[in-house]
DNA sequence: CACTTGTTATAGTTGAGATAGAACAAGTAA
DNA sequence: TTACTTGTTCTATCTCAACTATAACAAGTG
């Protein structure tokens, strides 16, 4: 899969991370089984520290996207492939009207978690 | 209307704050013409700095949602009432998807805001 | 005019995020 | 077994956004 992570955007880098591997699952271009890469590798390849990548990884195994093995890696798991497309044609259409009402990434991302609270 | 604030919550205040008026408006609780509270009287009653506050209705301001005029205070837009419905429908939709799905509400809201700055 | 309210400036505190280096533990593979 | 891979844990440091605190200033209200 592409990695694609911005320094110096607004998101954490880690959050970037954890957001790249939904996409890519939803996308189809990460299925049940497939392996990410090791986070040494992945952070040096990146730029990244060591903790940073393991921060994201972490963070996808709690939300049940992973699964974590010592000497083994990173492997998507089979809930992973749940139905993510409709949340993405859902994520799109919602983009699309907060762009169109001005609001910004930071306050349609609180309306949503509160939205999800709720 | 009514302000929810969580003070150990994810999100920063001001951010909450600026979630809070979105919601309002698109609940109908504040409609075109209606006043917000004085920046000063807002941070008595809700425990917060008077500068949380002002970073929240300047926020507002840049989104088009609410005027800030001395004297006169902080007064919602006719704007706010038709672009904010549109956003309130999208983002139902994505609730529903994401809760299928069985995604976290932190979760959805980074996939939120790396759709968004992209 | 007195008063309200947003604007601007300066400064200190706190916590999350990121970095760095190192040792440790569990699994893989020859 | 042995060598290697890879995640886990720990300590420590640095930076920056968010928040707080005070205070003066500017524009509009009544």
């Amino acid at each position: 899969m592409l990695w694609r992570i911005d320094p110096a955007g607004d998101d954490a880098l880690y959050a970037q991370l954890v957001a790249q591997v939904h996409l890519a699952v939803a996308r189809g271009e990460l299925a049940a089984g497939d392996r990410l890469p090791a986070a040494r590798e992945l952070a040096g390849s990146l730029d990244l520290n060591v903790h940073t990548v393991l921060k994201a990884y972490q963070r996808l195994r709690d939300e049940g996207l992973i699964e974590l093995r010592r000497g083994r890696g990173a492997v998507v798991t089979a809930r992973a492939e749940a139905d993510l497309p409709p949340v993405e044609r859902a994520l799109a259409a919602l983009v699309r009207a907060a762009r169109a009402a001005n609001l910004s990434a930071e306050t349609t991302a609180v309306l949503v978690r509160e939205a999800m609270n709720r």
